[in-house]
DNA sequence: AAAAGTTCCAACCGCAAGGGA
DNA sequence: GTCCCTTGCGGTTGGAACTTT
């Protein structure tokens, strides 16, 4: 048995909307408001829509103040971050960034940042490749066992992130699947991107395991530098009520897409650098940032890396506090 | 110049939650 | 308690616009 139609979809017009439309519907939420119905009120206007169709025409478009395109750096830093914390949550990301709709979060991270980020990581590949290239050379032309500056800032681009390894200057296990033959570092960059882009293009959910598991990507450890639960890189109210809900890797507790990106990604990613810590670790214990000589609480250490993403933390957090955020918040 | 491929975004769809009867 | 209607959300799609071959 089939749900019950929102609309009789017979007579209902589809697709574009027109100038006249637009104006009919602008002219009259502005003069009257929504009524409380927007189902009825195509009816009431004289238009062949649908109350839903109305509804996203207002909310995305009509609506006064609204910014189309045209996405600044701080935007794409803050969406980026918010992606981090809390997922695919368009409308708490939208409500973050003064005129945007979610509907346009949403197509801007889909076409535009999640390629941008992609193509940062294609990038870095092929660098890290060719300074592995020029390092086997290296090496064999008799500079055995030591390794080159400019090699390690390709693959260990902070040094101090290399010494929460083991203490010590030993590179740590790029590969954390089950083969470490030094023959991986020769990185399969088509089935790479094959792999991302199967990742990219479709569902994140049910082959996770198994591309995982055969993934021959070069990857940073994330389970090593946050402490093995970065879940607790929130606030436990906050993660209690918004991340339980994402498709996440269990190890981690990324949203599974970024988990993969940050997995494939052997060098930090732009604006994202205060997500990565520089020196510092996730407490999996107690959500703390912790390096070898300070010890800092998430809400300490974020108003210093990003201070307006910061305030809107708190402020979803207090939010959060006060009423649970459910699948569909109204 | 035109065909093929790709990108982008407005709009649609189905689901889940809220709330009133 | 549950049924029904409406709203809000996130995923997906269709097709126009643009780029490449």
């Amino acid at each position: 048995m089939g749900r019950a139609p929102c609309c009789d979809k017979a007579n209902v017009k589809k697709g574009p909307w027109s100038p006249e439309e637009d104006a009919k519907l602008k002219s009259y939420i502005e003069q009257n408001g929504t009524g409380g119905n927007w189902i009825a009120l195509p009816q009431k206007i004289g238009l062949k829509r649908c109350g839903k169709s109305c509804r996203l025409r207002w909310l995305n478009y009509l609506r006064p103040n609204i910014k189309h395109g045209g996405f600044s750096e701080e935007e794409d830093n803050i969406i980026c971050s918010l992606y981090i914390s809390i997922g695919s949550r368009w409308s708490i990301i939208a409500a973050q960034l003064p005129g945007r709709t979610d509907n346009d979060i949403k197509n801007y991270w889909n076409t535009r940042l999640k390629k941008k980020l992609l193509g940062k990581q294609r990038k870095d590949n092929q660098q890290a490749r060719r300074a592995l290239k020029q390092e086997a050379k290296r090496v064999e032309d008799g500079g055995l066992g030591v390794v080159s500056d400019a090699f390690r800032s390709v693959y260990w681009p902070d040094q101090q992130q290399m010494t929460m390894f083991d203490g010590v200057n030993n590179p740590p296990d790029l590969h954390h699947n089950n083969n470490n033959d030094n023959n991986n570092n020769n990185i399969d960059d088509h089935a790479s991107i094959r792999k991302l882009l199967i990742k990219l293009g479709g569902r994140f959910s049910s082959d996770e395991g198994t591309s995982r598991a055969s993934s021959s990507v070069s990857v940073m450890p994330t389970q090593q530098i946050y402490g093995g639960d970065t879940m607790n890189l929130m606030q436990p109210s906050f993660h209690e009520g918004v991340n339980s809900q994402l498709m996440q890797n269990p190890s981690t507790g990324f949203p599974t897409e970024l988990d993969e990106m940050f997995q494939c990604n052997t060098v930090k990613l732009e604006g994202l650098d205060y997500f990565y810590g520089t020196a510092n670790m996730i407490d999996g214990n107690n959500g703390s940032i912790s390096s070898a000589s300070t010890s800092m609480n998430w809400t300490e250490v974020s108003p210093l890396i990003y201070p307006t993403l910061s305030a809107t933390y708190q402020g979803m957090q207090q939010c959060l506090l006060e009423e649970p955020v459910h699948h569909g918040t109204q």
